[in-house]
DNA sequence: CGAGACTTTGACCGTAGTCAATTTATGTGG
DNA sequence: CCACATAAATTGACTACGGTCAAAGTCTCG
């Protein structure tokens, strides 16, 4: 097995492993949204009461959006990182789609924030939020669409990598995730074993660097074009402060 | 996967499967929207003046929303039939994601509706159409990622027949689909061959009917549970006169 | 009839899934 | 600090679903 040993930064546990470490973005956020409630790992974020839609931003940590198929496959729909906005109505937790914490989670609730209208003010960077939001969903329908299961991985690694740089969290060009390979595949539409070789493949043929959490992606140019990445267009919002770091080449 | 350009070639006999048959339904929906644009079959519908957004209504016919990969891989993220919406950025059409007619298609414009706020009126009309768009992107997701060929073409079938459904489409529990069955593979992320081995499995096993575009599900309540389909919640707006139809059992 | 778009078929291949066992963390209580 | 329990990662053997290629068959329309 092949832990490269290259990698300097390291955590101990999952709850290391998420944005709260992260102590520049984390007051970033927090200088915008007052944390309304801290999630636990895999506990789910539970809509409002029955009926009213509920909007919510992640202010630190992982967030999967998940749905469970009755004979129990598992789909997972998106990550939401710090930053991101989610809408949920009641009828969309039941038996539908779930937001599910994958490290220590604190969220906020947007619908004070106004409903996301045209404008300026934190209402536009709201409509922005999401319009960027669905934008990721036709990318993850593309990744399990039509590309290979080693695309489906740098894809994913690739688009994380640059959500995690535009809010800080990359550093010397490596960043953490806090992801099981079982949470890679139920995202990528792949099993476990499958997720695992084809990490290994990729480590092997030098791609991508990888150990405890901690990844790091060798010449993100040549493996955007392997894996048919396309940058997002649209930015701005959340941390346009840090927005800096994405001068920094790999 | 095919290029663009095959397509285009031949419209003729998919303008007839099209949903410009049903003058009902039409009608209906001119007297909200007074068409603005037409398009042929394998056209696309173009974004307005650069970055500028635009938001649209199908009329009459049906629309796929597609991306097209650097290789010519091709994936269609979903269908749109009339009352359908879609909110294009000039950037969306670059490289992204395209609005293709695959039949002849009437659209208008939603902008002059204004920009789709909470309360009552159009406005509110067109906030449920969106949500309900997002929500088939998950089904979408849920489909290529963790159905086999046979449940996504099920599934797929299912949700057009709900949705045709509620716009009247639906006549003695048949329904035509102008799609050929590459355009179904590029949907559900299979190859043509496959997908034509699918549907004769299906058409063996008497769980469809179908030929010359038209479709016919048999019990549709044992296909929903085998395929993972689930009816969408969400109702109401486009065309709540036909809802009548959706007593119709099978 | 001929052309082109579509569908269908057969042979063969390969990516990814399944099952089951093993190894390697990570964590816990004594 | 060790024994044990549990979650993750890894491996091997085997299977199968779905892809590819290439050719033939159908349908529609001009």
């Amino acid at each position: 097995m092949v832990l490269e040993g290259e990698i300097k930064a390291r955590g101990r546990s999952i709850t290391s492993l998420g944005a709260e470490e992260s102590s520049v973005d984390v007051k970033t956020a927090r200088s915008f949204w007052r944390a309304v409630e801290r999630i636990q790992p895999g506990a789910s974020i539970s809509s409002g009461p029955a009926g009213r839609e509920r909007t919510i931003v992640v202010v630190s940590g992982w967030v999967s959006e998940t749905r469970i198929l009755p004979d129990g496959r598992r789909q997972i729909f998106s990550f939401l990182l710090p930053g991101d906005v989610a809408a949920m109505t009641h009828a969309s937790n039941i038996g539908n789609r779930g937001l599910v914490a994958l490290t220590n989670v604190e969220i906020a609730d947007a619908g004070a924030l106004g409903g996301g209208e045209a404008g300026e003010g934190p209402g536009a960077w709201l409509t922005d939020a999401s319009r960027r939001r669905e934008e990721r969903l036709f990318e993850q329908i593309v990744r399990i669409g039509r590309l290979s299961a080693k695309e489906r991985v740098l894809n994913l690694l690739l688009e994380l990598y640059d959500r995690l740089d535009a809010i800080g969290l990359v550093k010397e060009s490596a960043f953490r995730i806090p992801l099981t390979q079982e949470v890679f595949a139920d995202a990528l539409g792949l099993s476990v074993v499958h997720i695992n070789r084809t990490l290994q493949q990729l480590r092997r043929e030098g791609m991508v660097t990888m150990g405890r959490g901690t990844v790091m992606l060798h010449d993100r140019q040549r493996l955007a074009s392997f894996a048919c990445y396309q940058a997002e267009i649209h930015h701005g919002g959340f941390d346009q402060s840090r927005r800096a770091s994405a001068a920094r080449s790999n």
